[in-house]
DNA sequence: GCTGAAATTGAATAATAATTCAGTTATATT
DNA sequence: AATATAACTGAATTATTATTCAATTTCAGC
């Protein structure tokens, strides 16, 4: 905003308020102006640098418990993200996706493909992305709908707002997440509208997800499998999953009727995108995770505290570990 | 106030508001405590030095004109405010006396007899000096009341908020200003508490007073003086007036019936004050400030620009000017 | 001088922040 | 442990600040 207000104004309206401590209808009163305009005479002076706010540094991630993190399970990047204690659900989501945004907002190229997936966390993340800051990426809907309702955490309205927040393209998968078998879902992948996000997957740069347990799935609560369905998975060896793609305690995708019935990126394909962001916050996931990372399914994880200190409590990979002494600290 | 909460809680609190631009009812409900608690985070943040607000200086007054006037009329300390352009009355007032109060709080000595008389702009002045910053003064009323009334400007109310904000003891002149006759003052001067006040004036360190001039005399406004008695001192010289002394443009007390009927400082004693501070915004009563000036009747004055303006297109005084070059600038 | 676009303005309003108040809870002193 | 005192707390309220909106003003280009 170029403003033509004076200097001496504006000098004038900053020293009555922020060193007087004069309110803004006195200020208004004094410098002979609207309280509205001493508002916006206090914008421009912070703006030109008259005032200046500055606030001592506070390390908002948990570099310890990050280290930890990438030294025990060889995961190339961990963000634990500090919370307020005893922080939880809606307020644990806000705090991570608040803060987790920041950083990554850095990991996000500039432009090519983003993949994205649903999940409160991951709307949490997304809401607080800067706004339009030169980038331009096609964004590409990671799985398709979970069922015909739209909530405000699926992929479909994550993408859509992202796109309107930075420009760019987003193509949504306009499918089921689910269909009922094989021969449907290569029909779906025969449609070439289908088959052009198919086709994104593979040239991706990165993608952002969430991981879901089998306790307290979004499918189960969203009527699409059932809780049976659940427990046949397990019986499979399930332990987490991946837009709809259930996985082994080693992240390996478990051999089920259901991988041939989900249209989504598979987890190989995931495997290939160079930044692949897991958010995750709160200890109830943790062994999803740690499978996730040990099938190297995600190249980042941001969590809190409490999410980052359940995962240290499992074991880590079999043989895994990026640096060969492994060591764990205190 | 010594507040426990911790370092980390206010930091985090900090950062989210002043940082990352997040509102106090959302800073709340990720810090996990009331809007209120926020509020008092924040606080103890400025307080604690965690949040800085540094404004660039704003030079307040302006010493070219200072300078001139110390330099043309041989005054020792001029404080010439900067108001907003086109300010006058009630504003003009506030502004002369919200700045002027910084200055003048550091010429008033910390104890000692401080002698004060009343008036809106001292009135305005004297509402702005420092909380309780450990002075402690016997302050006096320099005039008796000017009518039954009290008015929040007389000096009564003045001196009794004085000694609440800093301590001290007040005095009161418990007579009217005026009276009948020379008789009825040294009758009313020989009342021990009247005759305890008139003592202190000659132990006075500093006074605060107004300039009053021949027009828009608040003597007559309050019925004390006629049209006619104005006339009358004009006749005899008059051109202002302190503290119901009226004096001609040499400042020197003019010799009529009134001289004798006012309870009051006398300008002989104020001549003798170290430090006398005569609070005169606007440019009206120029004349009676340029006199007073010859005379020596005062120390300092606090004006803003216009009436410094007007005081130097006045002449100075015949032969005065305490630098014998007696240059202007400019 | 005229014209249209952009910037600026203050009244009204909406949004946000500070304070009051009536309990709680912690801390120090017996 | 019992008590007194100071500190702390959040709901409700009050006070303050930011924004919206409908003019009005300024300025660039004729």
């Amino acid at each position: 905003m170029n403003s033509r207000y004076t200097d001496q104004q504006v000098r004038f309206a900053a020293k009555l308020y922020y060193v007087d401590g004069v309110s803004q209808t006195e200020v208004a009163r004094l410098v002979q102006v609207s309280q509205a305009k001493v508002s916006r005479l206090l914008a421009a002076a912070r703006e030109r640098g008259i005032v200046r706010i500055t606030v001592d540094a506070y390390e908002p991630r948990d570099d310890e418990l990050e280290k930890e993190i990438r030294d025990v399970f060889g995961l190339g990047n961990a963000i634990v993200v500090k919370t307020a204690p005893g922080a939880s659900g809606d307020v644990l989501r806000a705090t991570v996706g608040h803060i987790g945004a920041q950083y990554v907002a850095a990991l996000i190229p500039d432009s090519g493909v983003l993949a994205i997936a649903g999940g409160r966390a991951v709307r949490e993340l997304c809401e607080r992305l800067p706004e339009r800051d030169g980038r331009r990426l096609t964004i590409v809907q990671a799985m398709g709908g979970i069922d015909s309702g739209v909530n405000s955490e699926d992929a479909i309205e994550l993408g859509r707002s992202l796109v309107q927040r930075w420009g760019g393209f987003f193509m949504t998968l306009s499918t089921p997440a689910f269909v009922p078998n094989k021969r449907t879902r290569d029909s779906f992948l025969g449609f070439k509208q289908i088959h052009a996000v198919w086709d994104r997957f593979t040239q991706a740069g990165a993608a952002l997800v969430g991981i879901g347990a089998m306790e307290a799935s979004a499918f189960v609560a969203r009527g699409v499998l059932t809780t049976q369905d659940i427990e046949d998975l397990k019986k499979h060896g399930a332990v987490g999953e991946i837009c709809g793609r259930f996985f082994d305690k080693n992240g390996s995708e478990c051999d089920t009727p259901w991988r041939e019935r989900v249209i989504s990126i598979g987890l190989a394909g995931l495997r290939q995108i160079p930044q692949v962001v897991a958010i995750v916050p709160g200890a109830e996931r943790a062994h999803a995770v740690a499978a996730a990372i040990r099938g190297r399914l995600i190249k980042t994880l941001v969590t809190d505290e409490t999410g980052a200190r359940a995962l240290l409590a499992l074991k880590p990979a079999r043989g895994a570990g990026r640096t060969s002494s492994g060591k764990t600290k205190k």
